[in-house]
DNA sequence: CTGGTTCTAGCACGACCGTGCGAACTACGA
DNA sequence: TCGTAGTTCGCACGGTCGTGCTAGAACCAG
């Protein structure tokens, strides 16, 4: 069971992989739409046209899945947010960026039902259980990034000296929560403009200099 | 089967009133912590120590169950939201009151799994059917009731009259909601406060005469 | 006491759930 | 060529789901 594999190149994936990835990847547009709760594996195996223990022998239980499912999404959102916003410089232009890669994702409709993450959130916010920890974490340590490129703006004379960084972001991020919320509710992108302009005006007041 | 009833009065309610009421309450605080859909009539049966029939016949459906459960919300909702804020003055005090009321409701509570609509909100955002169009309505008129308020305050001078009343509430709103979410998953009433102080600055920014 | 309405329980149904097991098929190293 | 490991399938299980139907209990009008 242990990774025995020397070799970590771009290595010829096996079958058993791509259906394991593809899952995954249905998985993840399922339960943007649906929630990580209504995955089912009948449904996932009909959606791929396979059988269910085909899909089941992958990961051996639903909870399985289920984490899976969250990590692979995990994995989205550091391709689609985290690595085009950290590619701006750090403070105040790299939170910024963050803000405006995680708007982008959304407007992109890069999940289904909007944000991944959002969705997961609201689901398993109010029940205990290796999910809700796993969410937690994940919004503990976005939150953590964007008050650290807060504090290093603050510490560049970028941010006005009486913003509180975590303050700051709480008041980034709401905006940006309630675009990806009101935009898939009335399928209307507009709100993904107002949140990003939203995000522009919060910013350009806690600047210095506000131009 | 028509209502033949002449007296509307507090009539003593018939033993079918009654439960059917528990059962609705029972449902919603279910359904705030694990959503709407996981509303399932043997669970409410069991919880409330009456049979799986006992529960169905009063509902006939799954969906008028939702469907009844989501309406009683929105009672809930009147009561401790929009009844204590609309008592304060029209324009902006009561623009602040609503915002308040809304706060407050998250902090004391009301649902065991936060606010009942946000929670509702999320689950239903991209699955279309009765349910997603009843929570877009709520949606749509909570938001218009916030705009017209924010419009009488700007026609009597207390908001800057280059404020936008449409982006003002989105901006209000926003951290109210991102309040119910991160303390839901934390189990930390402090981002309740944080979401107050991002209102009150807010208000504070956008109207006349900044104290 | 009687008859009707209202409410709840019991039971059965088909469907789908998560999970386990063994058989078939595929691919590849010896 | 054979054997072994990896992958998928068919099938079965116990359970819960939503939904109907029927019978009885509780209440109330006459």
């Amino acid at each position: 069971m242990e990774e025995r594999r020397a070799e970590e190149q771009p290595r010829r994936r096996s079958d058993g992989e791509r259906t394991h990835a593809a899952i995954l990847d249905t998985a993840m547009r399922l339960a943007s739409v649906e929630g990580l709760g209504s995955l089912t594996i009948g449904r996932l195996a009909k959606e791929l046209g396979v059988s269910k223990s085909g899909v089941f022998a992958h990961f051996r239980s639903k909870e399985r899945l289920q984490l899976e499912t969250l990590a692979a999404a995990g994995e989205v959102f550091e391709r689609e947010v985290l690595e085009p916003g950290l590619k701006a410089a750090p403070g105040l232009a790299r939170l910024q960026a963050l803000c405006e890669a995680h708007l982008s994702y959304i407007q992109r409709g890069v999940f289904p039902g909007g944000c991944f993450f959002a969705q997961v959130l609201a689901e398993y916010d109010a029940v205990s259980g290796p999910i809700h920890d796993e969410v937690a974490d994940g919004q503990g340590g976005w939150f953590g990034l964007l008050e650290q490129e807060a504090r290093t703006a603050q510490q560049a004379g970028e941010l006005a000296a009486g913003v509180d960084p975590v303050q700051l972001v709480f008041e980034l991020a709401a905006p940006v929560e309630l675009a990806n919320y009101l935009s898939v509710l009335n399928r209307d992108p507009r709100f993904v403009e107002r949140g990003r302009r939203a995000v522009r005006e919060r910013l350009a007041q806690a600047a210095t200099s506000p131009a």
